[in-house]
Order: C-alpha cells, then structure tokens, then sequence
DNA sequence: CTGTTAGCGCATTCAA
DNA sequence: TTGAATGCGCTAACAG
C-alpha cells in the first residue's frame, strides 16, 4: 500500500472519547458530560478546552456504542407493506414519494435518522424494531390484524398510516383518511352528473381495507338515491401493466359511463390508453381518481379526484410518533384527514354537452 | 402498572446470546459460530439442538453490539444532495422516487439496511458515515469538488450518481448518463423539425454540471449547422412554483418557438400551464423533456423526450458499491448510461401541418 | 469440537 | 468539579 494511502487511513481513524479526553488531560467522563451539555457537571474552563478539542478533531460518536450503552438508537423506521411485484416498486408511487419526501424532512429536522423499508413480512417488521433498537416506526398499509401482532411483540412506540383494523377491540395510533367520506362525495357527484352506471377499481393490492371503505362510500351515496351498486362493481385491478391496459380496452364493449379509480395513477394510465386508442375522454367514459397526486392536474382532461394533503399526512404522523417518543401520553385515536372533491375536467354530464374547461395556469 | 403490561414487556425482552447459551448449555462462542454458519468450528447435534432454541426465542442480534465489535453496520447511506426549498421535496420528483424504489429493493435484496438522508451538507455526510460505521455510500448530485473531500475524508466505498468532477485529475465511481449526447440528439431532432429559435431549463439546483453539458450537446449540434446556440439561451428555472408559471406566461411574448426542459416534470408543468391559458401545444411552442420519467406518456401531447433506464441506474449503483464493498478492485470510470430519443407528440414541424400521433394502447 | 477471555466506545453509577 | 469502574452484546484470538 502506498505510503499517500495510508496517510489518508490516519486522517480517517475516528477520534473517540478516551483520545479526546486525553488530549484534554481530563478523563472520558468529563468529555462525556461536555457532549451532553452537562455543563453542571463541569466547570466552564475546562469545557471550553474540552469543546475546542472536539471540534478540532472532528469527533462524532459511534452509534454502536450508543446502541449498546442506552437501546436506543435515533432510527426511525419507514416500512412500506406491499407485496412485491415485477418492476414496479411501491416507493415510485407518487403517493409515496410524496409522504417519504415529508417525512425525510421531519425526521430530518427532529435529528433522528430515516431507515427505509418494503416487506409484505411482519416478522421483518419486528426482528428490524428489535434488532436495531429502533425509537420509532411508521407503519404504512398494514393488513388487518398485522398492527397487532407488531405491537404485542415490540416495545417501539408506532404509528400507521392509512390502516384499517380488524374489530379486535383495540386502538391504535392511525393517520388515515375519510375514506368514505371521499367515495361518497365522489359518487354523489357523480350522480348529480347522471351517472348510474359506475365501475369502481380498487387500488390493486396496496390499500387493505380501504378501497373498500371507499366503495362503501360509493354505495351509500347510491342507496341514498334509492339505487344499487353491486359488489360486482368493485374491481381489482391486475397487478400487470399489460393486463391492466388489457382491462380497459374490454371496457369500451361494456356499458359503464364512469370510471372511479382509487388512485390517480391509474385513471391517468386508462385516460391514456383510451385516448391511444383514439377514444375521446370525458365523450366516452367520465373517469375520475383519488389522493389528487401532482399529475393529476397536468395530464388532459385534468384529473376530476378526491383531493387529500398527502404531505400533511407524513407531518402529522410524525408530530404524532415524536410525542409519544417523548413518553407523553396520547390517547390512541384512528384520526381521519379530511378530503375534499377536486371537481376538474374529466367528467361529463350524461345528455349534455361537454363542459367548458376552466382557464388559468 | 398492570400485570398485563408488564406480561407484554416479558415477551419483549431481548433474548441475547448469552441466554441463548444458556439455555443449550453451551457457550456464548458455539452459539455465534451457529449464527455465522461456521460448521467446521460445531458439531452438528449441537448446532441443531442451538438453532431449535434460536428460532423459538426469536433471536436477534442487537445491531449496536455488532457495530461496536466489527466497525460495521451493514447499512448504506443514500444521500441525495439539495437545497431544501419550500414545501418541494427531491424525494417526491418522479425521477428520485423511481431510483429510490429500485435502490430499496437491491439494498434489501442484498442484505443490507437502508438509511435515506438529503442535505446539502458534505460535513453531514461524514458525519454520517462515521457515526453509523456505514458500509457504503450512494451519492447524488454531489456539486463539484465536494466528491473529492468526502472521499478524503472517510474510508467507507462511494458511488456517485450523476455527479459532474472538476478537472482535478482524480477518476471517481460515477453512474452517469450520456447526457452530451442526449442534448446533442435532441437539438438535432429540434433542428430537423425546423427549429432554430430554442430556449433550454435548467434543472433548477438540482444537477450541478449536468444540465451544462446537456446544454453543451445542443450547443454542439448547432455549430454542425453552422449555427450558434448563445449562452443566454440557458436559463435556470425559479424554485419556486408561482415563479415559474409567471416565467412560462412570459414566454409568450417572445419569439422562441421550441422549450427544451432538462426534466419531464418542468414540461409537463409548462404544457399544463400553456393549455390552461387556451394556448395549444405544440401549435404555439415544442416542448420536450429529458428522462422519459412514467408520466411523460400520460400528458397530452406525450411528451417528446430523452429516455433513461432510471430504476437500471439505480441497480448498476449498487451492484458497483457491492462490489466494491466486498473489497474488489474495480476500475474507477465514470460511467455513462445510454440515452435514446424518444419521440412523440409535443414538436411539432415548423412550416408543416401537424403530424397524427400515434395510435396503440 | 468447545470454552474462556478481552475489548470494541459510551453512559452511568459511585467515590473522591 | 472530576475520575475510576462497570456493563451493554457481540466477535475473535486463543487455549483446551
């Protein structure tokens, strides 16, 4: 090995408490109790010398020995359930990328650090909580039942994002949405625009329990009306883009008038499909969305959705896991984000002319 | 406390190798040679009667212990370099979201831990790798000359993606893109369609030296049509989103008839906004993008652009850095992914009418 | 094939 | 106000 080489090695040997300490002519102790702001402890000579020491030599603690010393570790755990599926990963789902982008910032910010992960396994779940210490989790998509079993085996505090539970007689700390709410609203509309005739697909694997909670939304608004909506009405879309693009072409033999997708990536995927296919979107079918993603509003039509605030989810989330870090006590409650109908361009009224665009940037 | 916590607490507690010795009635040694597969060193009664007793405690390792004993954590940092800026994040950008994905998965894939961070900081990322003893680093967008001082500074493998370097005659892990050739192929499409009045837009802070040599390719295919491409024909968009709209708005009063972008995002943020003020595209303006990212073909018109391999991007960088973490020697080049121009239906030809999209699904 | 031992870096008693 | 001693859980060198 060259002698630059092992030059750049020594510049790297990391500085620990026992060398600073000596350098100082104190014990660890006292640099410890310098790095914790101790300043009771230490008399103001002494932690200056200490501090200028430390900086000049760069230290930063090893987390190992953190670990080891106290359990715990300033990791925040991120862990996605999805199963996983050809190439397509649940990360670059503009959903997702949006909370992860908010919730880098607040982890960020809070000074813990962000480990990420996707697994369909709740044992990974746990060995990961236990295995790094982890002072916090956030938990998204968890099928029903899972939540449990997670929390009875660890002891880090968690908190979920959009889960819906089985009725085991328990609370959990859920960030969710007014699901029905937005399926009901979005199906009022949609009657209000003369639609009886709706399909209704459901977010392929990705939202257990709600997908359904939104159709249930869509039926209330219909049996309000004095109308059915048949369960057969609730599909799932193929995980395979090829059978998906397979799906909506069949569409066109059938006799719905609407579309309602429980994601807007996929209305934007089957507005696309149709219109290659030279068939006119809203003319032939009304097609609308949910989450009012960023794309929503720049593919043509403009995307009619259910608009949430997903980066909002991702804060609140978070605010909610830091307090119970801290030890305060927050009653356990499935808090529900308000949604709101995003009334744009891609749906028309049944024997009417098409509506007049909006105008503005 | 009730009696019901505290039993939760019970199946809590961490069984350690220790215990796990105890319990089989050997020593904390066996056991680790039974974890680490060490065959030759157990003899096989006992490495069963060991690995019985391991699955039903549900061992796992305290991650902190292991650091501390070997320097290493099994974690690879991902750092994207950014400005942090309003309520933007770079996580959510189509094009992060998709190599974030395929990172994810080869990093677990392959064993390892995850832990996401951006900064625009190149002390934090020391820091980083320091504390947390990482086993590799991916980097994105690392300004020129800062690779240079985190390489010096830590002893942990690092590959960069899509980093630009000074001239410091220093060679670099780098997975890059053709981008000369990409903004050369562009230009030239541009040329071809009649085109000579062009404006190009930077990718906001977001790919230092990058949009440069972009921009250098569509220099290089004017000078071959002994024509000139001035330097004032490169502008930086604002960061923020009212700006931009404002710039976009502005552009009609100018005489540019093709907007080339240096991401698909900022193209389809242009189209939507030109369309909302009742101007149709391309008719008034060719607009095309860079990275071919999964909504360039939802817009309308699809989006002309150069298409990259992003999720491959992000498993040619971590099959590098696991190589490299395994201690092979690996050659550094500064690798340049293939680019391909993909065009579709937002140029139109100058002087001609417009041409028919294209049909298919 | 198996066990003993020392040490990784830090926080935290307890003594001085 | 300061320091010495101990232990967190694991690995690896060494001894048996």
């Amino acid at each position: 090995m060259p002698p630059c080489i092992s030059a750049i090695r020594t510049i790297v040997t990391m500085p620990t408490i026992k060398e600073i300490a000596r350098k100082a002519g104190v014990s660890p102790t006292t640099v410890s109790n310098v790095l914790h702001g101790n300043t009771a402890r230490v008399s103001p000579a002494t932690r200056e010398k200490v501090e200028a020491i430390l900086a000049d030599a760069n230290y930063a603690p090893n987390m190992g020995a953190i670990i080891l010393a106290h359990s715990n570790s300033r990791i925040i755990g991120v862990i996605m359930f999805n199963e996983p599926r050809g190439d397509e990963t649940i990360v670059e789902d503009p959903f997702s990328a949006t909370i992860l982008g908010a919730l880098e910032l607040e982890i960020h910010r809070a000074g813990y650090f962000m480990m990420l992960r996707t697994t369909s396994d709740e044992a990974e779940v746990v060995r990961l909580a236990r295995t790094w210490k982890l002072d916090g989790l956030v938990l998204f998509w968890v099928p029903p039942g899972t939540g449990r079993i997670i929390e009875d085996s660890i002891d880090t505090p968690v908190v979920f994002i959009d889960c819906y539970y089985p009725d085991d007689g328990r609370a959990y700390h859920n960030i969710g949405l007014e699901d029905e709410r937005g399926g009901y609203e979005m199906a009022r509309y949609l009657l209000s625009m003369g639609h009886r005739d709706i399909l209704f697909f459901a977010n392929v694997p990705r939202y257990p329990g709600g997908d359904e909670v939104r159709f249930g939304g869509f039926r209330r608004a219909f049996s309000e009306k004095g109308l059915d909506l048949p369960g057969d009405r609730f599909i799932h879309l193929p995980r395979d883009r090829e059978e998906r693009l397979g799906l909506y072409e069949r569409l066109l033999d059938g006799s719905a008038t609407a579309l309602a997708f429980s994601a807007d990536f996929y209305a934007a995927e089957a507005i696309a499909c149709f219109q290659n296919l030279g068939v006119e979107i809203p003319d032939r079918f009304s097609v609308t969305g949910f989450d009012d993603n960023k794309f929503s509003r720049l593919i043509r039509p403009r995307l009619t959705t259910v608009h949430q605030d997903i980066a909002d989810k991702g804060r609140m989330a978070l605010a909610l896991l830091l307090r119970l870090m801290r030890g305060e006590h927050v009653p356990k409650t499935d808090t529900r984000l308000p949604v709101r109908l995003e009334i744009r361009d891609s749906v028309r009224k049944l024997d009417a002319p098409e509506s007049e665009p909006a105008r503005g940037c």
